[in-house]
Formats: C-alpha cells, sequence, structure tokens
DNA sequence: AATTGCGCCAACCGCTATATA
DNA sequence: CTATATAGCGGTTGGCGCAAT
C-alpha cells in the first residue's frame, strides 16, 4: 500500500507504523457507517489490515472530529503544568480538562516541552533563592527556558545534589552536557563532603574557588 | 554534498479494568 | 462463574525532518 512504509508487520500481519491516507479514510469510512467502536471488526468488515487497538488509537488520536490542531497556546501551557502538579502523570484527567487534546499529545508535550522548562524554572528559583550568598551577582536568568545557559557567566552545571545530578545535567544543553559528565566523573567526595554537595555552580570563568557564609553554598568558580 | 546528532511526536507495547458471550 | 474481547492508560520506541558538522 504504501512503499516508505518501514515498520515490519506485527505478529499477526498486521501492518504497523504511519498511517496512509487510505488507510484513513477506510477507517473514517467505518465509522461513518457504524459509529465508533466495535474496533475488532473493522480489519473483518473493511479489509483494512491494521489491528483493532492501531484503528482505535488512530481515531482518538488523529481522525476524530473535536480534535484541536495547532500549538498549545500559553493558557493551555499554564493549565497543564497546574494540572500536572496536581495530577502528576494522568494524563489522561489532564487531557480532559483540555478540550480537543488527547493524552497523548499532552504526554509527548510535557516529555519534550514542558518537563525542561519546569525544571529550569526551579533551578533558576533556586539559584535566586542562594544568590545573597554570592560575591557577585551572576547575570540573571542563569538558564534561559531552552536549558542553555545565558550572559557572561556560561552555568556549565548545576549540581543540585548527589540524586538530581543527572536531572540538572538533562535539562542542559548538548554542550554544556559535556562537560556535565566530566565534572560527574570528578571523585566529588575528596572535593567536597557530601553534606555541602547540595549547591554548587560551575562557572565558565576565571578558576578558583569561593564558599559563601552558607556552607551549603558554595560557588565553584571553572 | 554527505553524514551525524537530536528533538519531536505518532504509534506501539504491556498491563489492567470492564464488558460481553 | 469463566473465558474472551474490548477499552483505556501510561511508558517507551522508532521514524522523520532539520540543524549542525
Amino acid at each position: 500500500m504504501d512503499s516508505k512504509k518501514t515498520t515490519p508487520p506485527n505478529k499477526l500481519g498486521f501492518n504497523r507504523g504511519s498511517w496512509t491516507a487510505a488507510e484513513d479514510k477506510i477507517l473514517l469510512d467505518y465509522v461513518a457507517a457504524h459509529g465508533v467502536g466495535k474496533w475488532g471488526k473493522v480489519p473483518k468488515t473493511t479489509g483494512l489490515n491494521r489491528c483493532s487497538r492501531s484503528c482505535r488509537l488512530r481515531w482518538l488520536n488523529y481522525l476524530r472530529p473535536d480534535i484541536k490542531r495547532g500549538n498549545i497556546s500559553e493558557d493551555e501551557e499554564d493549565l497543564i503544568v497546574r494540572l500536572h502538579n496536581l495530577l502528576g502523570n494522568r494524563w489522561s484527567l489532564i487531557a480532559g480538562r483540555l478540550p480537543g487534546r488527547t493524552d497523548n499529545e499532552i504526554k509527548n508535550y510535557w516529555n519534550t516541552v514542558l518537563q525542561k522548562k519546569v525544571k529550569v524554572k526551579s533551578i533558576n528559583d533556586r539559584i535566586k533563592c542562594k544568590s545573597s550568598t554570592r560575591r557577585t551577582e551572576p547575570s540573571t536568568p542563569l538558564i534561559n527556558e531552552h536549558g542553555s545557559c545565558t550572559g557572561k557567566e556560561r552555568i556549565e552545571a548545576v549540581l543540585i545534589n548527589e540524586d538530581e545530578m543527572l536531572d540538572a545535567s538533562s535539562s542542559l544543553s548538548v554542550g554544556d552536557r559535556d562537560v556535565f559528565e566530566q565534572l560527574a566523573s570528578f571523585d566529588t567526595d575528596r572535593l567536597w563532603p557530601r553534606s555541602i554537595f547540595d549547591f554548587e555552580f560551575f562557572f565558565e570563568q576565571d578558576a578558583g574557588v569561593w564558599g559563601g557564609d552558607d556552607s551549603l553554598a558554595s560557588v565553584v568558580w571553572w
């Protein structure tokens, strides 16, 4: 049906991978004639070589007439963040509050865009919270919404604590992540007792080490 | 111009809950 | 009551397009 299809059929011989326009039309015609549901009957009655689950998903996430197309608005984004705070990864519940959006779309948007934004905001908030112990104020925000560092004092890594090290690295840009991985391989026990490993910044500046009055807030000049 | 790396997102998979025969 | 089918959910995968090298 489609020479470009690269995903092999499943165990039962049903097509997998992206849907073609012709397949969509068959499914739309089926729904127009028989209504939504009974997806298992689709291949038998239409000859469409797709399993029931694939048909259902295609309808719910793409062919449904009430699907909203286009970018997620700022209002929607704000709502997703607030609902996620409230509900966690309950994507279908969250999607239920956003008319025309699917759980899959919201899950994807969270995983690719919002998770990063929320993390960066959290890091910036925590940096701001500790900034009174700094000798000189950094350009702010230290990390922009893309996870890249801004201003003269480009952050090489932000280590919140032992457990969050990898998380912090995932919010940094690619180049930063390379540096982070080098930093992560350091023998941190020798550099700092773990108890003060709570809040270190690495800046692309003259080498040197400075610890603020608060022992939990050390700044390491790179 | 060709290759590589990466982000995005559609689709799949495993699992559970519910409905139906 | 049991077996099977269907629906629903959330985590994960993999193809595609594009930017960087």
